[in-house]
DNA sequence: TGACTTTAGTTCGCACACGAACTATCCTCC
DNA sequence: GGAGGATAGTTCGTGTGCGAACTAAAGTCA
């Protein structure tokens, strides 16, 4: 009996995406960056771009993640002096999230993590067949919806 | 101060990967295939070719995870009553699995699920695209190795 | 044979990730 | 104003996933 690899491509996909990672950890523990993980970039990117605190509930919606995932990851990230909690002064329910000078410190080595991954992942592909990948991939984005 | 996405085509992958892994869900559901998750593809695919029962240690080597990882994979499919684990005669140290009745019996589920994923995921792409796509994934595949 | 090393699995602690249940506050509407 | 419902977070249980430490059994070699 034979068996193939089902959905090569999203194996494929997959295998791509754990090599990032993968990179991505290790370039943030080359620049010393402890406790933060790939999956942090969402919470970062978001917070680099408010001015004042935000509710959890914010950044909820932004992440895609669930309630008690973002409860988990602020938790973590506020543990290792990232960011801090503050009750909301409106709303007694809502806890405000922001960046503290160590969290906004590493805005810099973020950008250049992302650079890095991005050109190691594309290295010598021409601009045109970048330009074909990221579409083809937004065909197959769609398709899943 | 303006701030992009990080890394568009990873952002992408991840995203697909996602949605693939929501869409196996829902299917394996449906399939009423209670206790298996995406992660449990590699296991099974790696099983469904064996014979006979086979060391972890194949498994750790095949699926690429760790072994504490593959520890827990296996348990958690034995609890459910998928796969069966037996001392080694040959050599103490190590436990041999192999797919129950209840195991085997999933693999055309299996095999539908994944092309139901294929089908989805290409949709309507021609197939000189699909092709194309793959070749593109390929390059950066390797430029991340 | 007996010390040393390698190997196979397990266990533990941690973090992400989800869903479900829970608490506390707020809002609505009668 | 008070009952009922909506909303914001937390907590709990389960699972994947990792690394490090551990156990037990082989293998090595002097």
């Amino acid at each position: 009996m034979f068996k193939r690899t089902p959905s090569p491509i999203i194996a494929q996909i997959a295998k791509i995406r754990e090599s990032a990672n993968l990179l991505l950890e290790k370039e943030l523990l080359a620049r010393d960056l402890k406790g933060i993980v790939p999956a942090h970039g969402l919470v970062f990117c978001f917070l680099f771009r408010q001015d004042e605190p935000i509710p959890i509930k914010a950044l909820v919606q932004e992440s895609g993640r669930v309630k008690s995932t973002v409860t988990g990851m602020v938790n973590t990230l506020e543990k290792h002096g990232y960011l801090y909690k503050i009750e909301c002064p409106d709303d007694a329910r809502s806890t405000l999230i922001g960046l503290t000078e160590k969290g906004k410190a590493i805005q810099q080595d973020f950008e250049d993590v992302s650079e890095t991954l991005e050109n190691k992942v594309f290295g010598s592909m021409p601009p045109e067949d970048r330009q074909r990948l990221l579409e083809l991939l937004a065909v197959i984005e769609k398709n899943l919806d």
